[in-house]
DNA sequence: AAGACGTTTTTACACGTGTTAAGAATAGGG
DNA sequence: CCCTATTCTTAACACGTGTAAAAACGTCTT
């Protein structure tokens, strides 16, 4: 607890007795140094209290060392999920991770991505905001930085590495799903807050029209401003309960966020959702929420490889690291989502 | 988009004629820079692409304007609140927060709380991990930056300044509420992981006591491992109510979290937890989780004040930060709860 | 027009480490 | 003991900006 304090490699040289080149070099792999110095340095550290400046270190070395997260919200278990898997997965390759939350504003986003840049980080993954988000944002990144998308891309915007979920295939998965066990499913759609949203109102729609059935759309404007999908989701089945509508159709929602509003709707209008009752209110969301499997009843869905995508993220950026010219080949990875049936579809 | 790319305040002083030490402190601060070079200076940067580096920046002064936060968990909407709220008033305030979440483990808390030393935070907040944490990397930021605890209070850590709820009242008040309206409750404690945990037990004790009835404490030590505090709370009450045990009790879970896995478990055991059926099974939380009020039923508990808590933090660590030597007196704030009587209870 | 004052430029050094080139020390082999 | 290969030290410059002191400039007052 007493040791005495260094501050510069300078003073730790003249401690321990080894040059300041020597110390550079190992801290930054001691494999570059012989062994007896490294088991001299090694002796001197357990005597003094000594961290090289992280900045001093940064500023020079071509490589940082660090990779820039952007996601939108922190208030959604689904991105502190994939915040989690791309954390560890940096970790294990040896990467800090610096994390910026643009709390739904696309100012914050850009202005996240421009410490980015003036941080040299070796690279970045973007979840992206939505439709308010500035796309030259991440075209400025995807010039000057191995960069990657993930969870939500952008119709309009091209060149750009891309890691998620397959919402033809998810969504397509769990519609089938409805529609072969119980009645054609109801759509109930989220603000369209995020690319996904649009994406998955289009799955349903086109696997409903594959399937013969017509699809049916409701709760894209929201009732109840910016609030949470919960509350969403809530405020448009209250709705259409009271006036007598949907109380026995299946409900599909847009997440499962979404789908514990509509549980909760349904909750209030002591409708009872469930698989068991053919042909009564059926109710299924899309994410697999951690909550889900708790909801009452628990909560029928796809599940997102979240764990996969953040891995895949990290992977691609990595490999996108190695090679001075990337091959140019623009990667999209779409990963499957695995049905959850459980109790309440 | 085709602005020319200047990397240096030299090659920007070249480009717009201002010199640099006048540039370095319009960056810092353009009131220190006369109208007339500002204006200049503010033409120049729009037909230029620069952004001053990072580490350079920061490097030399003795503020960076950063300030450093370490939560636990990730996957817990109470700490993603908690660091929203931080955030706000950070950004507020004109500091850039660095959040690092030490993902339960010991090691990567101290390595975080390293990090935050060779980078010159100008303080630090901390929410504890709990009783696995080294109060030796507390005492050390806490000797070297100014520094808060929140959340949760080590008990032997002694001149830390800490901010939190009063879980004697929060708890008290609950219990008490429990105690007027039904039956005195049970406490489904949650497995110690963190201060706060055993602070509730105890608050629930000494108010049992003052109100004179008995007790009763289960589920401290956990059945499913380290797993999810809900599925703590399915695991427990699943067991007891299987052997008939509890299904009429008033129950106060240790958190909202426990307490959806309570709900959980009532549902499995179709039994119908309200504040309705007198004399009948309740059950109530704490911290009004986000998703409390969308369970079913809607969930009673205690709401703990994030905002101000997340606020009050920052304003301490500013106050500290203003003063060169800190008046020594330890501030500890405690927040009271705020009653929410929904369904369940 | 001279002086005073505020601002800006110039000049120089600082921060802590990366990095390189040259030479010195060390080790191992004969 | 000498020779060579390796590793280290020394010395120096680099990175991009902060910062301080002194000199130059401009504007305003009188």
């Amino acid at each position: 607890m007493a040791k005495p304090e260094i501050h510069t490699m300078e003073e730790l040289s003249a401690a321990i007795g080894v040059s300041r080149p020597t110390l550079s070099r190992y801290f930054q792999d001691p494999s570059k140094v012989s062994k007896s110095s490294v088991e001299r340095i090694r002796r001197g550290l357990e005597q003094v209290e000594y961290i090289p400046n992280f900045f001093a270190t940064r500023m020079n070395r071509k490589k940082t060392g660090m990779i820039g997260v952007i996601i939108p919200y922190l208030n959604d278990l689904f991105f502190t999920r994939l915040l989690e898997s791309i954390e560890r997965a940096a970790m294990r390759a040896g990467y800090t991770v610096i994390t910026q939350c643009s709390h739904s504003d696309p100012e914050i986003e850009a202005r996240a991505a421009e410490t980015f840049l003036s941080m040299n980080v070796d690279g970045a993954v973007v979840a992206p905001l939505g439709n308010r988000s500035d796309l030259k944002v991440y075209e400025r990144l995807n010039a000057r930085l191995p960069f990657v998308l993930m969870d939500s891309r952008p119709a309009r915007l091209s060149g750009v590495d891309f890691v998620g979920t397959d919402h033809v295939q998810s969504t397509g998965l769990i519609t089938e799903y409805l529609s072969r066990v119980g009645a054609p499913p109801v759509f109930l759609a989220m603000p369209r807050v995020n690319f996904n949203a649009l994406e998955r109102e289009m799955a349903y729609i086109s696997k409903m029209e594959e399937l013969g059935f017509e699809p049916t759309i409701i709760g894209i404007e929201s009732l109840n401003g910016e609030g949470y999908f919960e509350a969403h989701g809530l405020a448009v089945l209250d709705d259409h309960f009271s006036k007598g509508n949907f109380i026995d159709a299946s409900i599909l929602c847009a997440n499962d966020r979404v789908a514990i509003g509509a549980l909760r709707a349904a909750a209030r209008h002591r409708l009872e959702p469930g698989a068991l009752h053919r042909g009564g209110l059926r109710i299924a969301g899309h994410d697999d929420y951690p909550l889900s499997e708790f909801m009452i009843p628990t909560l029928t869905t796809v599940a997102q490889n979240v764990q996969a995508i953040g891995q895949a993220a990290v992977d691609r950026l990595i490999e996108k690291l190695r090679v001075e010219k990337p091959h140019d080949n623009q990667a999209v990875q779409l990963m499957d989502g695995v049905l959850k049936v459980r109790d309440s579809a």
